[in-house]
DNA sequence: CGAGGTACCTGACAGC
DNA sequence: TGCTGTCAGGTACCTC
């Protein structure tokens, strides 16, 4: 989610109020044909709701999602004339170059265009109208930082035989927390990841939404976390210097951490410090 | 109904 | 060196 915050403030710098005059489809798995019906609209807003980028004109929406490779990049008219004189010399392409897994190109009004791009081809683009977002926003559940307190311990008190670390990731619940804040979360609240939620005190519910809001914040302030692929348009994110448990052998207390499957994920935690 | 498992997809990396 | 196996992870879909 701060990935994707971070991506959507820097699109809306980028591209807000511009019209997309072409598209380019390369890969029709990863970005629906449909998305043409977008051509021509002024794009009126760009926004996060979940995971989910929404770029809106008049009751018609595009939806990207990049799952965990997705990215987008924003090109201007010069850098892709130095470009086409690059690529003569270089036939190798390189990291960080828009043309590496490049799924579609969608050309703005001012010259520049934008582009997406998928390695794995789990993400994607979709074209959907009013009725469609309605449907999509519907399936989601609250935004994490949005969430009051009381709410956030009475949603979760509602599932008493399940995993808490599965439910922090529901979608329908909450919308947004991935495997990383996640673990991230539950290290900073002290809890077990496997801990059944009717273990878990209100108070320790509440502790982390507390830890989960701050731990958001800060990786939002940061631009993210850049493990292996992700990189926002403008580099990489900085949050990783901050985790504290994901893919590290000790914990901040110095404990050696365990790695388990929990929902069918790798899942670090301090056996110490997380009861 | 909820919960848990698995497929999708590609690249990085370890081990032989 | 080149092969094989494992891991990464969000979500749709399946089964129990």
């Amino acid at each position: 989610m701060p990935e994707v915050e971070t991506v959507v403030r820097q699109l809306q710098r980028k591209i807000l109020g511009r019209k997309i005059v072409k598209i380019d489809i390369n890969d029709a798995k990863v970005i629906d044909k449909n998305v043409k019906q977008f051509l021509r609209q002024p794009i009126k807003s760009i926004e996060r709701r979940g995971k989910a980028i929404i770029i809106s004109s008049d009751e018609k929406y595009l939806v990207a999602h990049l799952r965990m490779t997705g990215h987008f990049y924003h090109v201007e008219r010069e850098e892709e004339n130095k470009g086409k004189e690059k690529i003569k010399k270089i036939k190798k392409i390189k990291e960080g170059d828009y043309r590496k897994y490049l799924c579609g190109i969608f050309y703005l009004d001012d010259g520049s265009f934008f582009t997406f791009n998928e390695i794995r081809r789990f993400g994607g683009m979709r074209y959907m109208n009013k009725r469609q977002l309605q449907l999509f926003l519907q399936s989601l559940g609250k935004e994490p930082l949005n969430i009051k307190k009381e709410e956030f311990v009475g949603l979760f008190k509602k599932y008493p035989s399940s995993t808490i670390k599965n439910k922090l990731m529901d979608q329908r619940i909450i919308a947004g927390i991935g495997n990383i804040y996640a673990q991230e979360a539950l290290y900073h609240a002290k809890i077990n990841p496997q801990r059944k939620i009717q273990e878990i005190s209100k108070e320790k519910l509440a502790l982390l939404h507390t830890k989960l809001q701050k731990i958001l914040t800060l990786a939002i302030r940061k631009n993210g976390t850049t493990v292996s692929n992700y990189n926002h348009l403008d580099g990489k994110g900085d949050f990783q210097d901050f985790l504290a448990v994901y893919q590290k052998v000790f914990c901040p207390q110095k404990h050696s951490l365990k790695r388990i499957i929990v929902g069918g994920r790798g899942t670090y935690y301090c056996p110490r410090c997380q009861r």
